[in-house]
This record gives structure tokens, C-alpha cells and sequence, in this order.
DNA sequence: TGGAAATTATTAATATATTAATAAATTGCT
DNA sequence: AGCAATTTATTAATATATTAATAATTTCCA
């Protein structure tokens, strides 16, 4: 029976400890939350996704999203736009000024990506890569899954939609 | 540029998104939180731990442990206990029915850690740990300094005290 | 067709995270 | 000795996490 520090579970936690202070400063600056920057870099990539499946692209509970997009529709970052074939969907958008933050913000960040990935060989970075997705792969199998994992995904072909709601 | 998804930080939290649940289902079992695990776990190889090494060594900052700890005294499972040779420090120690629940609580999480640990092979196994060992000690280099990293300690040598004080 | 079951977003309640500020005590140094 | 700087625990304010419950829809199927 191993060190607890040295768990796989503490393992983790002890190196999203280690590298995400850097990157949490470079979103404060910007005046982004950790949380909100991940929404933004989703929607850079598929804007108006359904808040569920923007829900499990980045890992935030759904219950969660909701503080979260309310926080940055409040500083004008996104919107809300209800669907108008299905009722129960709320899409998220960004606006003029979410759009335009990728400019500002994300060279920054990807800076600190290469300075981090820079820490290990490109050989260890692959290695690393490859047995977290074993994992992943594995407990998935088991049944265990994850609170958030990807899921039915309800994609934004969708590009316009209608109705004009949002909380 | 690779995805969002892949990234270190994601794939950090896709990990821990997946192992995690079945760890707090069975601490949910036992009336814990994870960070009360934590604590418990921690307390039970060095109990009396003051209550900034407490801090250090299981990730969870001071302020969020004051509030960890306040709802472990509530429900009877350790107390606080301030030294009398330096009076800014409070020590944490078990009761007896803290320490009584490692033998009930303790064996099932030991299970889950060996299903764990099953998933992937014994060599994937020390090459993840390695590989963030090396992220760990050289993001400490960088002067990146985790927000929680383990630093002075001021040891349990100290196994008795004197007062009993404690909020 | 029509109602049970499933889906989506949200609210509610409690616990934790994050950053800044503060009070009390101790250390370090002149 | 005496005071500035440091250390430890805590409070405060805001944001997020977790689990359960709920309202509004939609889907499924007898």
C-alpha cells in the first residue's frame, strides 16, 4: 500500500496544483475565472452550443454552468438564446466582445502551454498523454462513468435559431 | 496548437473526473466529504498535525480547511486543540471515533485503489508517476510555486501539548 | 391519442475554492 | 527592551462543486 501523496488520485491533484496557478493569473488578468475562460475557449471553437453539452465539453456540472454563464452574460461576454425546435435547449453565444477576446487573451495562455510542455520531453508528453486516455478508456468500460463525460452532444449544426430568451 | 481536450490541464481534469466518483460514493458511505477523507487520512498516520501542514499536506488551503475542519468537530471526529508554546498554532487531533473509522472506512477505499491501479500496467503505472514527478520539481524550479506545495511543516514531534482551547 | 418516461435547464442547500484582509502571537534585529 | 517584519489561524466576499429536486418540454410507446 503506497503513500498516500503518491496516489493516483493526489498525483493528479498535485500537479493541477503545481501548473494551474500560472494559468489562473494569466485569466485574472484578463479579468476571466478559470471556469469562464474554458466556456469562451469552447465557444471560440462552437458557438452556441446547447448548455449541456457546453456542460460536458469543459467539465463544469451543469448546475454549475448556469453561475457561470449567468456571471458572464452579467459582463457581457456571452448570451442566452432558447431554441426554438426544442424548448428545453438554451443555447450560449458569444458576443462582439467574447468573440473578441480570443485575440487578446489566448496568446497569453498558449504562451504558458508551450512553457509548460516545454517541463518534459516530447516522448513523455506522448507517454503521459497515452496512459491517461487508458484510463479514461478503462473506467469508462467499467461502468464507472464520470459525472460529465461526453455525452449525446446535441451538436450546433443549428447555427440560427429564433427565439430571443435567456433568463 | 493541439485541442483544447488534450491539453495537460484537461486531460488532468478528465482523469480525476473519471476515478473520482467511485472514490467519493464510498466516502459518501461512510459520512465523509473527499476533504474530510483527506484530513482523516492524513491524521491517522500523524495526528496532532498543526493546522497549516495539515493544509500543505492534502491541498486544501487554509481558509477552505478552517471550514473542513469546523464540520469534522461538529460531527465528533476530531478536535482542535491551540499550543501552548506557540499560541498561533492549533493543532488538529482525532477522537475516537476518528480514529475508529479508519478500520471501517479505510479498507474500502484500499479496494478501490487496487481496481484502480489495475487499469493500467505496472510499468504505465511508474511511468505516469515519474513523468509528474518531473513536472512537480520543475515547475517548483520555475518559481511557480503552488499555491499549497509542501513547505515548512513545523512537525508533530510535539505529541503533547496542554490547552484545550479551539474556536 | 395520451399519458408515462426521459431530457434540459434551473433552483436549492450545503460544502469547498480563491483571494484579500485581519487579529494574535512570535521572531528578528537594533 | 522594543519595535518592525513574519507567521498562523481565521473571517469575509465571491465563485464554483455536489447532490437532490423541480418545471417545462419532448419522446416513446401501449
Amino acid at each position: 500500500m503506497q503513500r498516500f501523496e503518491q496516489s493516483l488520485p493526489m498525483m493528479l491533484y498535485r500537479t493541477l496544483d503545481a501548473v494551474m496557478p500560472r494559468f489562473r493569473a494569466i485569466f485574472a488578468r484578463h479579468g476571466l475565472t478559470e471556469q469562464q475562460w474554458r466556456v469562451l475557449r469552447t465557444l471560440w471553437e462552437r458557438d452556441g452550443l446547447p448548455l449541456l453539452a457546453l456542460s460536458r465539453a469543459i467539465l463544469v456540472s451543469a448546475p454549475s454552468l448556469v453561475g457561470v454563464i449567468d456571471r458572464l452574460q452579467r459582463d457581457g461576454l456571452v448570451r442566452r438564446r432558447r431554441s426554438d425546435r426544442d424548448r428545453r435547449i438554451v443555447r450560449v453565444w458569444l458576443t462582439g466582445r467574447g468573440r473578441g477576446l480570443e485575440a487578446v487573451a489566448r496568446p497569453d495562455v498558449e504562451a504558458a502551454y508551450a512553457a509548460l510542455e516545454s517541463l518534459v520531453s516530447e516522448s513523455e508528453w506522448r507517454a503521459l498523454q497515452s496512459i491517461m486516455e487508458k484510463i479514461l478508456s478503462r473506467t469508462k468500460l467499467a461502468g464507472d462513468r464520470p459525472r460529465l463525460g461526453p455525452g449525446s452532444e446535441t451538436e450546433a449544426k443549428e447555427m440560427q435559431d429564433g427565439s430571443q430568451d435567456g433568463r
